[in-house]
DNA sequence: GATTAAAGCGAGCGCCCGCTCGTTTTTTCA
DNA sequence: TGAAAAAACGAGCGGGCGCTCGCTTTAATC
């Protein structure tokens, strides 16, 4: 996997394939039947939800804002959830589900070149929050505002892969292609580089930047700072 | 300057210095006459809105909840400010000006080494931040939702410090000292390595990572990424 | 110790919030 | 085609919001 296109084309990543995950995840309070108009409604919701919300915080978003941006109205939006929160932990649970499937299965043969490893997870990673940014900033800015459970899963995703850059990152040192005095500490230090591509995507935007430019830099900032070694 | 103490024996940056020059600043719109009682009322106010802010965000803490927390009624926080906006102004204000001066100003004898400076500027800001913790979560974390005037000073904030990483790269690669493909994408990787400190400095405190201790990591990774040649 | 200015107080105003629920509209299917 | 089920509607509820202002308390001055 080498562009954003091939990995756009490997995963489906729509907002109709997202929200009928959410269908699923929630079908025992969302009151809908029918899932096609279910899966419709609830990307109108996010869609809204998170164009709002990333503008100005999921608090001052008023749900009066959302029936009017969302052409939905008050009872529709309350047969989706049942609480302005319930409509919080659908978006970041829907984040940190797909985190979970997309990172957690690197493709065979990356089992013995931990740098290739490295780079397929710095690639995905920004591959994957650039198809969902939307969400990703969402799921970033509002995490102090969760409810605790909310927060728990946040930090919890963080901390997966923060420790799969920090695995990848002793086997190579293990190895003897990378030379790193403190593991943890090197992959604390790289996951805020991960971060920065969604959380000031408008900065790089405006310099020309895209994405796998980014990864490409990024791949060789880190790899210099690791100290990697040829095969 | 090498340690955290040093720095704070330098600046004085206690929550009475940071109110007294808030004071200064907005003396035309405080009502409140005799200096002492203003910063000594001002620093109440300051502190319990930096600990409900950080803890559930600006806007979904109430006034009411700040009188209760400062021990002041509503009408004698208006001797202070006009509107909750002007409060939080007030605030990201400070923190712009503090940045400002003690960024801008290096000590003499860096001018020549590029190597040394970039050391300063990542040590100071760290330490800077360190210092004002809480100011600078509140700055990083409320940027979305403030109003267009304070976005634009904290935008220019944010890249005045990078831009100054940026000429002590260009002047490093300019003497041979650096090895650096593009200045202003590293200086773009290293801000938000520095900005972590703060934003998730739970996470380090809780794996007994110092101030010093990540300066001396983060300047260490920095110098091995942009390749650093002994003098 | 009286006078006056400074500081502090907090109930109350109008507004908008999240959310409910009786009603209307649309869809389904014998 | 008409009755039942599903979906959508939106005015109205209690309550908390930012903010004001007439009043009381404290401090300074002679």
């Amino acid at each position: 996997m080498s562009s954003l296109q091939e990995f756009q084309t490997r995963h489906d990543l729509s907002m109709e394939a997202l929200c009928a995950r959410i269908l699923e995840r929630h079908a025992a309070t969302i009151r809908v039947k029918k899932p096609a108009v279910a899966v419709a409604n609830l990307a109108r919701i996010v869609e809204t939800t998170l164009m709002l919300a990333n503008r100005k915080g999921f608090h001052s978003m008023s749900l009066r804002d959302l029936t009017e941006q969302s052409g939905l109205s008050m009872g529709a939006l309350y047969a989706y959830f049942d609480s302005k929160d319930t409509l919080l932990m659908m978006i970041l649970g829907q984040v940190v589900g797909v985190v979970e499937e997309v990172l957690a299965h690197p493709p065979d043969g990356l089992a013995n070149d931990p740098a290739a490893r490295l780079r397929w997870l710095l690639r995905t990673h920004l591959f994957l929050t650039e198809t969902m940014h939307p969400w990703f900033v969402f799921a970033y800015m509002e995490a102090k505002s969760f409810p605790q459970d909310g927060r728990d899963l946040a930090v919890g995703s963080e901390m997966m892969t923060e420790s799969m850059i920090a695995v990848a990152l002793a086997d190579g040192v293990a190895r003897g292609r990378f030379a790193v005095p403190d593991v943890m500490m090197a992959a604390a230090l790289i996951k805020p580089m991960l971060q920065d591509w969604y959380v000031k995507r408008a900065k790089h935007r405006r310099r020309g930047i895209t994405p796998d430019l980014y990864a490409d830099q990024l791949i060789a900032f880190v790899e210099a700072a690791v100290g990697l070694k040829r095969a």
